[in-house]
DNA sequence: CGTATTATTGACTCCATTCAAAGATAGTGG
DNA sequence: CCACTATCTTTGAATGGAGTCAATAATACG
């Protein structure tokens, strides 16, 4: 269990806290997307704090009041679930320039943990402060609709991939993190699964052996090498293929 | 294949279009939930249909410009993809009371179709006009946000679901038809699956077969009383159990 | 009334899990 | 630095839950 951090208000006096979105390294990817100078200055203002978290330290929890929108600078944060029985499910994996804390306003509480699995850096934006700003700038009120739109659309995506069988949802899991990674400017072929085994077994619905086993089968296969939790994808389209190559394909061969 | 709808805003000069949001039968469940009676009046104004449409009839294609949230007021509709091997995949059933197409926000085009499946009435809400008003009236952006964010956390939670046995997911299945349906004043215990055995399996990752024989193993248990696609639940509790009670604790039985 | 669709039920098969055991890696403290 | 431990990973073998195949029954529909 991580500590449990008391505030993400509490900082100490003097300590510098470079929050600019002008500036950002994330750039296009978070909430400034399609908005002007002036307008990126104006959300720049309700955003006021920027914080450094570490691996089980805990964004906010299942029950917390949902004060704010979190923005991933760096590191990468996993989305927990207990279920009935008290077992943990691994809804998601945020990675850097990825928004967390949508699901707070449907009760003004979050439904579900978020746990800083790499060392994480986050901007926290207030969300009355958001919500009240987004009645001034219509960019970004239509921008906060496109991203929990697109939210919606991914969660609904893997509903989909998570009914086919082990070796499309482990293909469909490394395109996925290889598609995001690239398009928030990492590489598109090497980085690290943050997530051991076990959690990835847990996240795909698949045993933890399953999950080792279908790794070192793609890695044989030549799509893929695996060191530890260091992927580097060797040929992406034999891994794309795997998700829409028929069966009765393969037997014609 | 159901006749495409070519346009819902076609209608007969003279046709009478009752679309008043102060009467609606959905009351606090539509749109105007925490908005006082002169709010009302505004989106009442910018909802300019109302239309019936048929099974099979869509009510949008994946592809489809987005241009509408779409307010049922009776009937049902599923939500549908097409995986890369043109296989269909229902991802969502939508009951009277419930609005669909927030998926749309994210690229202007529907991700998903929209297939009616028992006879359905909508409201039609231009999204134009509703992020226009959203800018005049706080309450109604901020009960955008909430029933989007709402819709992402009710997709969570079928993402958990969906990892359990297939007792589970069936059970989950009927208890969130029942829950649904009771808060949108429709009965909790006597409601149609409005999905094929076929569809229910589709949705829910089984084989029809399995679905076939688990509503006759909740039948003999006596939670249920299913006749073709009606379904009275005789022991709700008895239903909620199985997502609760471990495997562990029958064999101590 | 006949045909097509949908549903039920049984038997067999198989994919993925579970069980098991050994190996690798990271972290800790003497 | 190395031993010691905890955690994580790999791999093999056996088991089981749900799928597939198959045949019949029930229902809907034109």
């Amino acid at each position: 269990m991580g500590k449990r951090v008391e505030s993400l208000g509490c900082r100490k006096f003097g300590e510098k806290l470079r929050v600019d979105c002008k500036n950002c390294s994330l750039g296009e990817l978070c909430i400034p997307r399609g908005l002007d100078i002036g307008e990126i200055e104006r959300v720049n203002k309700i955003i006021h704090k920027k914080r450094t978290l570490h691996r089980g330290d805990y964004l906010y929890r299942a029950g917390d009041k949902f004060e704010s929108l979190l923005a991933l600078k760096a590191g990468t944060v996993k989305i927990v679930s207990l279920d009935n029985r008290g077992n943990e499910h691994i809804i998601g994996l945020f990675l850097p320039g990825e928004i967390l804390g949508f699901g707070g306003f449907a009760t003004g509480m979050h439904e579900y943990s978020a746990v800083v699995q790499e060392t994480v850096s986050v901007c926290e934006i207030p969300a009355n402060g958001l919500e009240a700003l987004c009645q001034e700038v219509p960019n970004l009120q239509h921008q906060l609709f496109q991203l929990m739109s697109c939210k919606l659309n991914q969660e609904r995506g893997k509903l989909v991939t998570n009914k086919k069988p082990a070796e499309e949802r482990m293909a469909s899991f490394l395109i996925d993190l290889s598609d995001r990674y690239h398009c928030r400017g990492f590489s598109a072929v090497e980085f690290n699964l943050s997530l051991t085994r076990q959690e990835i077994g847990n996240h795909l619905g698949l045993a933890l052996e399953t999950v080792s086993r279908l790794l070192s089968h793609f890695q044989e296969m030549g799509y893929i090498e695996v060191d530890r939790k260091l992927v580097v994808i060797k040929n992406l389209g034999g891994l794309r293929a795997i998700l829409s190559v028929d069966e009765s394909d393969k037997k014609r061969a």
